[in-house]
DNA sequence: CACTAGCCTTTGTCCGACAAACAGCGGATT
DNA sequence: AATCCGCTGTTTGTCGGACAAAGGCTAGTG
């Protein structure tokens, strides 16, 4: 051990790499590659920062897997803004393999909820709501199909989320909507009358939309999210339990 | 444009790298390598894989950059479960990028930063306290500082989250959180006592966590965040405007 | 027993090469 | 003339080998 003080931090030397990735998301991020527009061969790019191509490649799976660049069909590199699907799945991951438990994702759920159906009834468009018809009328003739019921109830919620026309809050929702889904299905298989009662709280929400009645929509919600940890429970699973990892397979894709 | 009926989708051949990074990731999301439990050396895994080195190594980028691999200071890989805080900036980002709006961002503050010191007042422990009161003392220290009391507000909210003990709700929170910053900072310097109404919401929410008061709380975070878009509303700023791109450097590091 | 020097391994980077896939272009066909 | 087809150059994905720098490990030293 060195006997006097330390007079230099640790200096962080990147990697090339590292610098190539964060070089070309720097340009992104500034506004200077607008999404949409192409970045250039890797041979330009090579040329450009003067490093190997297979440093240049490197740079280019981290900035890919970031969602800041991506390919068309002719592979091409072009600058893209990351979309939230992309996000929410990554977060789904993340919270099961921190093994969250089910009491943590329905708090959650009933809070984002809440809120979603809230703005939802203050802003919806006409174009939202007949989304959420179409939605509630697929629902009510899947009524039997238990693994059917539970995917549009997941694509109820989302349509719901769109309709507040508010993207930060449809982010915040979405892992959370994702890891739902599954669970939902069983649901429908074990409660009698589960899937009845999506179809009826859906189409009283649907409801109170069309009419504004917050009042109502927010009744409604509160019901709903409640079903579903009621008939969690009656599945035999402890709400405290961690969230299981065969749900990512549900939710990645 | 050919006559007959596609018989087949297209096939999508996955790239060696994606696949190498598939299969490593289907291994960790299974559990069959645990968090912390060292990965192969690159040589090791062209061995397994049979692929090149540089193929290899493409791969590893993917996973590194998703946060489910990491190396220690020797460099060598281990799987790891990936954080929030990496997957939090990322979606920072992404709001940016997609050119939110400053109102969709305080009204999902306002959800959120509700629900969470109405979870913190039921189970914030005697340490989640320690560290608020820490928090607000410094702030009270800082107050001629808007960075600083803008920064430590900031903090407070991060520990507000963890006091509810639900991981879920601080990861929907935090991309939200960190955009925040940046703008507090502002109107400290902006609002006359800015700073002063900052600390004495915090304190006054940090005694109704401390008495499990729960509608005292309810109204001082209330208070708290509109202040925050009254602030904003004086710097001249426009609620239904873009959150700047110059955020980002705050919310990312 | 602690400590140091040197060896071995591993990573980061480079070079060069080649097959497959694609875009663009010019010629052939109707 | 418009359309289709095949050719060619370009680009990506992958491979093999190579080397310096940095870290870990081991054996020898005090």
């Amino acid at each position: 051990m060195s006997d006097h003080q330390d007079r230099f931090e640790r200096l962080h030397v990147a990697p090339a790499y590292q610098m190539v990735a964060e070089a070309i998301e720097r340009e992104i991020v500034a506004g200077r590659i607008r999404p949409g527009e192409p970045i250039g061969t890797e041979s330009e790019l090579v040329r450009q920062f003067g490093v190997n191509r297979s440093t240049v490649r490197e740079g280019i799976r981290v900035l890919e897997q970031g969602g800041l660049i991506s390919r068309d069909t002719s592979r091409r590199l072009f600058a893209c803004a990351p979309h939230h699907n992309r996000l929410a799945s990554r977060m789904s991951r993340a919270l099961v393999l921190q093994e969250v438990t089910f009491r943590e994702l329905y708090e959650t759920a009933m809070v984002l909820e809440i809120a979603a159906i809230e703005q939802a009834v203050e802003r919806a468009t006409k174009k939202d709501i007949a989304a959420l018809a179409e939605n509630v009328k697929k629902t009510e003739a899947a009524i039997d199909d238990p693994a059917l019921v539970a995917e549009l109830n997941s694509e109820f919620h989302l349509l719901l989320a769109k309709a507040t026309q508010n993207r930060v809050l449809q982010l915040a929702r979405e892992p959370t909507g994702l890891l739902f889904f599954p669970t939902t299905e069983l649901i429908c298989q074990k409660v009698p009358n589960g899937a009845a009662r999506i179809v009826e709280a859906n189409t009283m929400m649907l409801n109170a939309i069309r009419e504004r009645d917050k009042k109502s929509a927010l009744t409604w919600m509160r019901r709903h999210v409640e079903d579903w940890r009621k008939g969690f429970e009656r599945t035999g699973k402890e709400l405290d339990q961690a969230v299981d990892k065969s749900y990512l397979r549900a939710a990645i894709r």
